[in-house]
DNA sequence: GTCCATAAGGTCAGGAAAGGTCAAACAGCG
DNA sequence: CGCTGTTTGACCTTTCCTGACCTTATGGAC
């Protein structure tokens, strides 16, 4: 487990404490971790993306500052904007993700993501040839997208 | 009897002693039993396939793992019966069949089953080449299976 | 007001550290 | 010999970490 793990952990950790959003300095933040200051973007792009249900702000120059939210929007229209989302084609990566946010807002249980994740995942879509993988993924999500509720 | 027995041998052991999970490093392993680094890929996907009860699980990069899981905690022999009754192809008929049945004896919910279906139907798969349907159906109904418990 | 020094944060490319895939060579057996 | 399962290696993808360089904001000097 890598430092960005920690990172990760410790601006969740914020984040719950704050009741969902917190402010916070990259050179600090860096500092406490030991690592560089462009670390923490790279934090924030991969674990606190819009995909996953949060918003970034930011300001540059003197008081500068990161400020993080989560945010929870409806079920349902998550789900239907999740579907939007998905088109013709989707990747494993980019369907991993939507799932794992629609868990993440609580909009479908947990044994219900797993059964999404094991569907479209690499071992069930073997049997597909390569390129045909995106669009049997996308077709497979949607319907258990619109199954789920 | 080969090297792939002994790594076979040397991961059902970690399974038992930590209550059917381990997780491993692939080049660490590999270097214990003095072989090439994709010897593990080869030993899992024939000795802890899905078909045999588990869950694998890996992570690439830094700090990189493969978790194995095993997945047998006896009311769902009924659950590994389907997957070994499925095969390398399954019709939409029997799958349903299958569900069906799995459903009535309880050994899963509503919703499970309801996700199931929605994602070996004929809407689902419309993405996947005619001829290689059934295979699809076959791997993505087992992947689900192994992970409705 | 203009300028510029200083204090933030942003971007991007590259290297290192994993694991994944696939096809070819090999071994044992009926 | 032909099959089936094993072993190997070449090449690929993903994830993480770092550093060089860039952009934006603030505030004081003038």
């Amino acid at each position: 487990m890598g430092i960005s793990d920690l990172i990760a952990g410790f601006i969740s950790e914020l984040l719950s404490e704050s009741d969902g959003s917190a402010e916070l300095q990259r050179a600090e933040l860096a500092n406490r971790f030991n690592c560089v200051p462009s670390q923490i973007n790279y934090v924030i792009a991969t674990r606190f993306s819009p995909e996953r249900g949060y918003i970034v702000e930011s300001r540059r120059g003197g008081g500068g500052y990161i400020r993080i939210t989560r945010v929870t929007p409806d079920p349902e229209r998550l789900v239907m904007h999740t579907v939007n989302a998905i088109g013709e084609r989707v990747e494993h990566n980019t369907a991993t993700v939507l799932v794992a946010n629609l868990l993440q807002s609580g909009v479908v249980s947990d044994g219900a993501a797993r059964l999404m994740l094991a569907a479209i995942g690499v071992h069930a879509l073997r049997a597909v040839p390569p390129e045909a993988r995106d669009a049997a993924r996308a077709s497979i999500l949607k319907q258990m997208l619109i199954n789920v509720i």
